[in-house]
DNA sequence: ATATTTATTGCAAATCATTTGCAGTAATAC
DNA sequence: GTATTACTGCAAATGATTTGCAATAAATAT
């Protein structure tokens, strides 16, 4: 733990987002001036490894990813497709499943990501309900 | 749809894999020598907006995104760790738990992803358990 | 405390997947 | 047929992330 990862860590933990590689590097370097980006990145990875922040890719268009201290809980996330807002959500429920599925398959979980998509309270009124026009394509598939 | 658009889309439903889109032109140029990697992404892309592929970013390590042939029900992955294997399920007890969501946080669900991690049943035998090192670290935190 | 070894950083350049501009083709409309 | 439009191949651009390397800091040994 050198003064950079920790400074890192800190900065992401005092946040409430899941900020991008860059985000944080902007909020860190307020407090170190010559931090550089590529020691965010490399000890953003480094956390990951130890267990202590995950990477989420949820963003829905190819972007950044994104990183979630992993405080003792897992939790899962609902982002809204039109403003970006995420809810975050725990899940007590898919214990049970998780054990179902690892009995069932005779497999081991060790992590599990649910990720709900769709419009938040705000944008649901605006937006009206999405056409898709090439649904007729299914009927030539198999 | 062109020539290309329905040799792309034939190559994807003909794999019962996730391919890249790499694997996917290596595969449809066989048929079609001068098709490119480019219209390959175009028409993944395309066919991602018309709702008939997803694309998966399940690649544990920063890799290429993988697509998947959106046949008519939604389904769920598990990736061994390990091997990267992965085993498609249906979680008919997700409808109930994304409506209670739904209603607890009055927003609309539009889609849903649930991705495990773990290790197959080949994989859990050979590896031992994996250990953290930094875990203590997390004392240090709130 | 000083010297020695080891790990981490900043910086610049490289990498790699994906996207884009554009001129040429194919498809479709008139 | 010619005009209009959409799609493709190719090459170059993009953009996020990673990496090599010399300099710096931290840790360990003397
Ligand atoms: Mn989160
Ligand atoms: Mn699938
Ligand atoms: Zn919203
Ligand atoms: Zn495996």
């Amino acid at each position: 733990m050198t003064t950079q990862r920790r400074l890192i860590l800190a900065s992401l933990d005092a946040l409430d987002t899941h900020p991008t590689a860059e985000e944080l590097h902007a909020i860190a370097v307020q407090q170190d001036p010559s931090l550089n980006l590529s020691t965010v990145y490399r000890t953003l990875r480094w956390l990951e490894q130890e267990g202590l922040v995950s990477t989420r890719r949820f963003d829905e268009p190819r972007r950044q990813d994104r990183f979630d201290p992993m405080l003792p809980s897992q939790h899962h996330h609902f982002i809204c497709k039109s403003c970006k807002n995420v809810i975050e959500f725990d899940l007590p429920a898919l214990g049970d499943i998780q054990q179902d599925f690892e009995h069932l398959h005779q497999v081991r979980i060790e992590s599990a990501s649910v990720v709900f998509y769709g419009l938040c309270t705000a944008c649901n009124r605006q937006n009206g309900p999405v056409e898709s026009e090439a649904e007729r394509e299914l009927s030539q598939r198999t």
